[in-house]
RNA sequence: GGCAAGUUACCCAAGCGGCCAAAGGGAUCUGACUGUAAAUCAGACGGCUCAGCCUUCGGGGGUUCGAAUCCCUCACUUGCCA
């Protein structure tokens, strides 16, 4: 905690920039919002209440979660105040996907699910001074509300013509899927965040991605039909990799800021992979870097790209962000020590025992053959798909290339009881005999 | 409540009694080329004790030598009618 307190420190928005609402422009973080001359005063003028919503549909956020975490955390810098929600109500019904019903969590799963969202977004904001942060739960609200006053005090405020035209609704009733009345309601519930809030604390913005945009409106919306007050909405856009695949994936998993879900280590690779035509739009939206730092970096990839000094700055950035300095070093140190030119033969047990333990591990005891490692350390999902990977000279123990499938570990070990396994260029993890 | 169509592997989507572990596309993985990039090309892509065997085509039951394919039933989805 004292770490990312420190960092919290040294964050700060570019004050070469005209605005804030400039800044954020430049830096791509919005793509739809309420009147933007009215946010642009808004925002320069005194500090206002805004907020941000996040749903426990699972037990960490992920990496799409992280812009707007930070992005709560510019507008804190610029002195305005957030609020931080976690669904605890709307995490139990489910905001509707484009393409299928969500299947529900157990009050229980959510609730635990809550405090550990909780937990992590308290890490990106400043709970001190004028302008503190504050984590507030729509369950406080939403729960001692009965059916009946929900329907006669909020429902009459909403039309269902509207409601069906929300993008999100509209994708569904098209679909084969169709849309059940539990996550057609959902509209309603984030609606109701929003009037709470600017009731309960004078809440005037929220922000969220762009998909969420039809929620987002609901809010604004219902404000101004029951309290008669035009409220804004900022909607980020949806990162996108300029390849086509989705982002924030990595070996087909999202990548979670909980250190336990995706380690340090994983995350710095998952950065220090990006694309050369996404490196400059990611160090805008997820550093607090200054423009002229982030155009010096352009520059970099544009001249120099086979040094990937943006990657490697976006990485440290973000996993620092994240993690802290510490682990981002350790995984920065685990990764120079087992990539490319030095030979793992030449590294001394410390140093090795200490890099492996940023991988996934797997335990050996004598005779296992490197399949079944390769199994348990979850490198593949099969025995099956071990044999594949093998006979395709994919698989590499302790960088030399393996053949045999059937092959022992024993005669690989290093130190007597070490071995790394990778499969492909990068992918990789430990082996402890014992 | 009635009628009709539909439910196939991570996603989309063919198949309509044996030649189906199931076409095609996307995603993904591996190899080559590279910069732990991108693009491109090649291969792989249910599981296993792997020239064979086992489990899959919404759930359950049946017909048949043999079913993803036919029948019954349940569930869900969509559309039309009340």
């Amino acid at each position: 905690m004292s770490t990312t307190g420190q960092l919290l420190e040294q964050q700060s928005n570019d004050d070469s920039f005209p605005s804030l609402w400039d800044e954020l422009r430049w830096r791509g973080l919005i793509h739809v919002s309420t009147d933007e001359s009215a946010l642009r005063e808004l925002l320069a003028g005194p500090p206002i209440v805004y907020y941000c919503g996040f749903d426990p549909t699972a037990p960490s956020l992920h990496l799409g979660n992280l812009v707007q975490l930070l992005l709560l955390r510019r507008l804190q810098l610029a002195g305005h105040r957030p609020l931080a929600l976690v669904g605890g109500s709307t995490g139990l019904i489910g905001d509707p996907k484009p393409t299928a019903e969500r299947t529900l969590n157990t009050p229980e799963v959510v609730a635990e699910w809550v405090g550990y969202l909780q937990g992590q977004v308290s890490k990106f904001l400043s709970f001190e001074g004028e302008n503190a942060a504050q984590l507030v739960n729509n369950l406080d609200w939403t729960a001692p509300l009965s059916a009946i006053d929900f329907l006669r005090d909020v429902g009459k405020y909403f039309r269902v013509g509207t409601m069906l035209k929300k993008d999100a609704v509209s994708a569904r009733l098209n679909s084969d899927a169709g849309i059940s009345f539990t996550e057609f309601s959902y509209q309603i519930l984030q609606g109701m965040d929003f009037l709470q809030l600017y009731r309960n604390y004078g809440c005037v913005l929220q922000t969220g991605g762009s998909d969420q945009w039809g929620n987002l409106t609901s809010g604004t919306d219902l404000v101004h039909k029951a309290e008669g007050v035009s409220v804004h909405a900022i909607g980020t856009p949806l990162i996108t990799n300029s390849d086509g695949t989705k982002f924030g994936k990595s070996e087909g998993n999202a990548v979670w800021l909980d250190a336990s879900l995706t380690s340090p280590y994983a995350m710095y690779q998952f950065w220090l992979n990006t694309d050369d035509a996404d490196v400059v739009a990611r160090l805008k939206v997820f550093t607090f870097l200054s423009r002229a730092r982030i155009e010096e970096l352009e520059r970099a990839v544009a001249e120099e790209p086979f040094r990937r000094e943006a990657q490697r700055t976006l990485a440290f950035e973000v996993t620092s962000l994240v993690h802290g300095t510490a682990a981002t070093e350790a995984a920065i140190a685990a990764a120079q020590a087992l990539f490319g030119q030095g030979e793992l033969e030449s590294l001394d047990a410390a140093t090795l025992e200490s890099a492996l333990a940023e991988l996934p591990h797997a335990a050996a005891s004598p005779g296992a053959t490197i399949a079944q490692l390769l199994v348990d350390a979850s490198l593949v999902k099969s025995l099956g798909e071990a044999r594949r990977a093998i006979e395709q000279g994919g698989v590499y123990v302790n960088n030399v290339s393996v053949t045999d499938a059937a092959e022992t570990i024993d005669s690989h070990l290093l130190a007597g009881r070490l071995a790394v396994l990778r499969r492909g260029k990068k992918t990789l993890a430990g082996v402890v005999a014992g």
